[in-house]
DNA sequence: TACATGATGCCCT
DNA sequence: GGGCATCATGTAG
């Protein structure tokens, strides 16, 4: 069983920064839900970094209610329903004001598989099932059981919060830059950032 | 009020 | 490697 105790909830300073900066310090790092008696929790593996001025990005637009998150101050989870079947879950950059996010596109499963098994209606077992629980923007938000309207706008440095991003002294050892996946404009930036080597990263398409 | 569009994943071949 | 499910959001009218 995954300890709690070890863990280390990151302050909202990590976030006040370039989103980047935060793509890469993220990887490693847990991201947790905590439960009425259940536990999830998955080590960062697949990042990708929205800055300011970013055509990819939902904030070019300029601010509305669907994007207000990514204006509001850092540390907050930006949450938004895509292809009318997933849900994306992001972390707010930068100072309140100047819009900036990281999607989080992948996690290792390190507590409540069953559990995730479970959201994602996947027999554990079979070939290459538990790679499937988390490794995609859209597999990973389901098995962590997030929607907008419950998680959009929560505060992922609150310790109250059943939902946070925690350092538990994990390192990676080598990380690799790449393109974005699944957009088309600004789409040759090197922004996605992955875990050399790590089978929960999302493959290709 | 209608409609095109998209930070995708699944289930076939 | 390609078709398809399925809907919130923004923009036009």
């Amino acid at each position: 069983m995954y300890s709690l105790r070890k863990l280390v909830i990151l302050p909202t300073v990590f976030f006040n920064r370039d989103p980047r900066k935060v793509s890469r310090a993220l990887l490693g790092k847990v991201l947790v839900r905590k439960g009425g008696k259940t536990l999830l929790a998955g080590r960062i593996v697949e990042t990708e970094a929205y800055l300011d001025g970013d055509p990819a990005a939902h904030s070019f637009v300029g601010r509305t209610a669907r994007n207000d998150v990514l204006f509001g101050p850092p540390g907050r989870s930006y949450v938004y329903f895509i292809y009318g079947n997933h849900y994306c879950l992001n972390v707010s950059c930068l100072p309140d004001g100047v819009p900036g996010g990281v999607l989080f596109r992948a996690a290792e499963p390190l507590a409540g598989v069953e559990e995730m098994a479970r959201a994602r209606g996947i027999e554990l077992g079979s070939t290459g099932s538990l790679v499937r629980l988390t490794s995609g923007p859209g597999r990973l938000a389901e098995a962590f059981g997030i929607t907008r309207t419950r998680d959009n706008g929560k505060s992922f440095t609150d310790p109250k919060s059943d939902l946070f991003i925690a350092d538990d002294g994990y390192r990676v050892r080598k990380a690799e830059e790449t393109v974005r996946i699944g957009i088309t404009k600004a789409a040759e930036m090197p922004l996605r950032y992955v875990v050399a080597g790590n089978p929960f990263v999302s493959k290709l398409r």
